[in-house]
DNA sequence: CGTATCCGATACGTTCGCGTATCGGGAGGG
DNA sequence: CCCTCCCGATACGCGAACGTATCGGATACG
């Protein structure tokens, strides 16, 4: 928000290195985190990482609770920002061609998935990290949501429940990138995953009903994917 | 597979008091594990919780870990007979009737998932523990499947990539648990959880193809799903 | 260039949990 | 009924990490 020397005229005033090490100790602690785990994690070993001493650690922060809560809400809306962005360049694509920028975009890495795994977990039994947690998942189904559906519409199918298809990707990317972590290297971890996503999409998704019986009237129903490419 | 006092002739002597120390170890580790989470729980925590002091359990554990492994591949094994058991008593069901039966078997537990969720961010870190989580989870697909399949063939589809289904299913299981779980009390969540699951049902399943043309030859693909319950 | 202030390093005492070594009560066998 | 051996409790020392209080070098400003 800041970042230079001076507010207005009445606030704080050097803030020049403060913000770097502040930099700095965020950085560490995503790999410490990422490492160490989110219960084991100390703030030492945090410190070290950055090259400080816990003096600089409580100068900027009262708790590890609060450092890590801070890390992950800017890496989260990072995520978040360029999955906008990736999303924003897919002007009028197929429907598969805007998911797969946003499953480039949002990517299935290791360090973030172990975090915000265990972030969650740990959330469920604090209400207040709870609501933070579901908060920003909604958020990005309402990001998703509203691109692929314009995708989708223009490929001519109709989305009647929009909700139901973001949760239902959210939920689809959460539990294939587990799977395609279980199985490092594995190439059929993630054609599953690929290939669930386009199921998910065409699921939720019917052919666009033309108001008053234009064309193809008597195709009655779903013809399924343009193609089916995975082999039997 | 004991329990009583002597194995054969030749083994250990006394083993009534320690059997159900070692129960009340296990008990007492889910209970911590789920509430403190994994990387926080310490060994005084459980012994505490059982009612017992560090002394019995470096009695019978060398390790936290190990005590945890143990406990988990109890619970997860206990969880896949259930499955088995559930599924065995659906004989000649709708698949509707079977994917109810399994979801009923494996439920959304709130403590077990917390486990199994930091367990497995856990293990993606430790390869030993990676390959027993992900031969656990290729279990559960291995028991899932069949049933589901012959449910399905008895209900006119086929299942043309049985290895793809059963991923998809997990994975599902596993995403919408989390978000069920961070909305408590949402119908939405577990009503979009039960939809997605339909859908991947349908989705990864086709008409059984009739050998020579018999019966409904003219309908050309697909009829969706029997009914489609949601409200737009 | 001086000086006031900031900020990270250092030093300190404390608490927590660990792992081991030893003890004593009670369960089983004769 | 004794007596042996098991097994969980107790006692002990240790190391890690914590949070605070204080110090000294760096930094911005006149």
């Amino acid at each position: 928000m800041d970042g230079t020397t001076q507010l207005d005229g009445k606030a704080r005033r050097t803030t020049a290195r403060r913000a770097q090490t502040r930099r700095r100790l965020l950085d560490a602690a995503l790999r410490a985190f990422a490492e160490e785990g989110f219960g084991r994690t100390t703030v030492e070993s945090v410190c070290a990482r950055a090259g400080f001493t816990r003096g600089a650690f409580y100068s900027n922060f009262s708790s590890l609770d609060e450092l890590f809560l801070a890390m992950w809400e800017e890496r989260s809306a990072r995520m978040l920002h360029d999955l906008r962005e990736a999303l924003a360049q897919v002007p009028a694509a197929a429907p598969e061609e805007a998911l797969r920028a946003a499953l480039a975009a949002v990517g299935v890495d290791d360090e973030w998935h172990r975090i915000t795994a265990e972030f969650t977990a740990h959330a469920l039994r604090t209400p207040g990290l709870r609501r933070i947690v579901a908060a920003r998942e909604q958020a990005i189904r309402e990001t998703l949501v509203p691109v692929l559906t314009g995708a989708l519409r223009r490929a001519g199918r109709d989305v009647p429940d929009e909700a139901a298809l973001g949760s239902a990707l959210v939920a689809v990317h959460d539990g294939t990138s587990v799977q395609v972590l279980l199985e490092p290297g594995s190439e059929d971890a993630l054609r599953h995953r690929e290939e669930l996503f386009r199921h998910v999409l065409y699921a939720y998704s019917r052919p666009t009903p033309r108001d008053a019986g234009a064309l193809e009237p008597p195709a009655p129903e779903e013809t399924p994917h343009p193609e089916e490419p995975h082999r039997a």
